[in-house]
DNA sequence: ATAAATATCGAAAACGTTTTCGAAATCACC
DNA sequence: GGTGATTTCGAAAACGTTTTCGATATTTAT
């Protein structure tokens, strides 16, 4: 009932417990014979190295740190999804905290992770985070560090994102190739690097279409929710009578204004075209379905891992590394809400 | 740009390694003024303990395993949130891995969380889980261990549950309270102890209220997906030209069976009445609104962790402990898809 | 004054592993 | 048989902390 150690293992076969050690990882300079014993018992009594002792020695955990903004979220939940799987497959677990969009707990976790000394973090920094100092101290400490998704671009770290002002730009290039002359924008919130690009990406498909830039026709979020989406459905209603399409920061908020509409009696998309973001699974089962930009969150996870790998490799290395920044494809995806 | 240590404070202070480390954990035998310098300077150099060499020292890592059927799930993604948030606060972390519905994965993941020697184990089974030799492995270690929602209820650990059968139960009686005559179930896999008891509730309802039951209105899941509540809402139609209600073992799905009907024209629920399972977000959202019953998804996550911790404790200090059963209450929500 | 009680400290062991380095034994070769 | 190379092993240090136990030093009581 009591835990095996290479003491017992070597005691019981009358060697030393180095010559255990090495036989068991394969070293060189063992006896094939010592060693096919060694390994049998190690075998028959389910010898396993313990891990606490491991770590001390080899200054590594094999455990990485995850800090997202929200938990309970389509596209989070991809990503998580996508991080652990990697992880696993390369021999790393992953431990998961929420910063719940609070600057306060996210520099708490840091910290956290720090002293559990993780051999790696990876982020999606909360709304206003924004190049903080707990942020450069992950770098200072040389703690391999990838962002993702909300990112702080000053920050010299590795990251996963995509071309939002690029993505934006097509959906609003979509809406203007269906016809649509006004077309509003219920925005992210201000801080975040990605509601910012893909308000740029906005007002760029309109100018290159010679469609005059109308700030009123901006409308920020706040919370990003379901609700909100009905609100500002309301309210560009009864601020501009003529808006004939509506860019969606993602498609929760979409499927809020989608609700206003189908309780209006708006038609979607004969009066009003609507297009969302994320690719969420709810936007092809609601009615009518959503059209939207496709985000890859899975493969992210799995990019996002891959970097943080190369980054940790190389400081066990002590080999030089410089961040990389990966850039995945994005794709409009039409629906009934913009036929 | 090194570590800092307890030897490096000692030395520059010209004490000993010991009385470093008992003046940062507060023992009584340390003069004031030495724990007043020490205390000083471990600040001022942000002196933090190498969780290493803790967690060999007192064998304990203060994280816990947690593994889940899928990720990507409303339902789980809430119970996560409340494990981490209650374990945060008590100075626990959190490893997560899913097992894919793979009995494989999940043997694989226990013995890796094993292996990691986390402090506790929580578990929600893979369908096809059931009282396996390694789960009872995690018993005989006397590892603290909680089950949730889908549990081997042989197994003799905490659990944190709900009563499917009597929420089952509740949702059946509340449609025949709305008058419907005949009612099929789109139930889970033949496996999961929760999908059985959720179609024992359904019987027992049916058999209460003088319906006579009728194994040909049951219609089991493989997948559970939204795909499948289509599939299976066609053929109910095919099958049953006069069923009046549907009682579906999970919101998901019964989205699927609503899309269905909206595409073709059956009226909900004038014609056919459907309540669903689980409370997910998304069953306020489409049309008609789903009903469905609550299932208090985070309290869930918080209570098992709660239920982890008095083991962890009880072990601690070499207490005795019996496992603990907490079941947590539902609540069956009209909305429009039942008036 | 001495004896007993208390306050303050540190040496050392322990947790279990990995790795360096040197010693001993075996082998090959002329 | 002597030299050098090779094989095989183990002692010991190291990782950084916690805790036991005994040693001083100081105070209190008699």
């Amino acid at each position: 009932m009591k835990e095996i150690t290479l003491k017992q293992i070597a005691e019981t076969l009358g060697i030393s417990v180095t010559t255990v050690s090495k036989a068991l990882k394969g070293y060189s300079d063992v006896n094939e014979k010592t060693r096919q014993s060694v390994l049998n018992l190690a075998a028959s009594l389910n010898y396993t190295p313990n891990s606490f002792a491991v770590n001390l020695r080899t200054k590594e955990s094999k455990t990485i740190g995850l800090i997202i903004p929200e938990l309970v979220h389509h596209f989070f939940s991809n990503v998580i999804k996508g991080i652990i799987e990697e992880a696993e497959k390369n021999g790393y677990l992953v431990i998961i905290l929420q910063s719940n969009e609070s600057l306060e707990l996210e520099k708490k976790q840091i910290e956290l992770l720090i002293n559990k000394r993780v051999d790696g973090i990876i982020i999606s920094l909360s709304n206003d985070a924004n190049n903080e100092i707990y942020l450069q101290q992950i770098i200072q400490r040389e703690i391999p560090f990838v962002q993702f998704d909300k990112i702080s671009k000053l920050l010299p770290s590795s990251k996963v994102i995509i071309n939002d002002q690029k993505a934006a730009y097509q959906a609003v290039k979509h809406l203007i190739d269906k016809g649509c002359k006004k077309i509003a924008h219920i925005r992210g919130p201000i801080n975040p690097q990605n509601a910012i690009d893909r308000f740029l990406g906005y007002k760029k498909a309109l100018e290159d279409h010679n469609i005059p830039f109308d700030s009123s026709l901006v409308y920020p979020c706040k919370n990003v929710t379901f609700e909100e989406g009905k609100q500002f459905a309301e309210k560009i209603l009864s601020d501009h009578k003529d808006v004939d399409g509506i860019f969606v920061i993602t498609d929760l908020v979409a499927v809020g204004v989608l609700a206003h509409f189908n309780e209006h009696q708006i038609k979607v998309p004969e009066q009003i075209k609507i297009i969302g973001f994320s690719n969420w699974f709810m936007s092809q089962v609601i009615t009518p379905k959503l059209s939207t930009v496709d985000q890859p969150s899975f493969e992210m996870g799995e990019q996002a891992f891959k970097l943080l790998l190369e980054e940790m490799q190389a400081r066990k290395d002590f080999l030089p590394f410089t961040p990389r920044t990966i850039e995945l494809e994005t794709s409009v995806i039409e629906r009934e809400s913009s036929f």
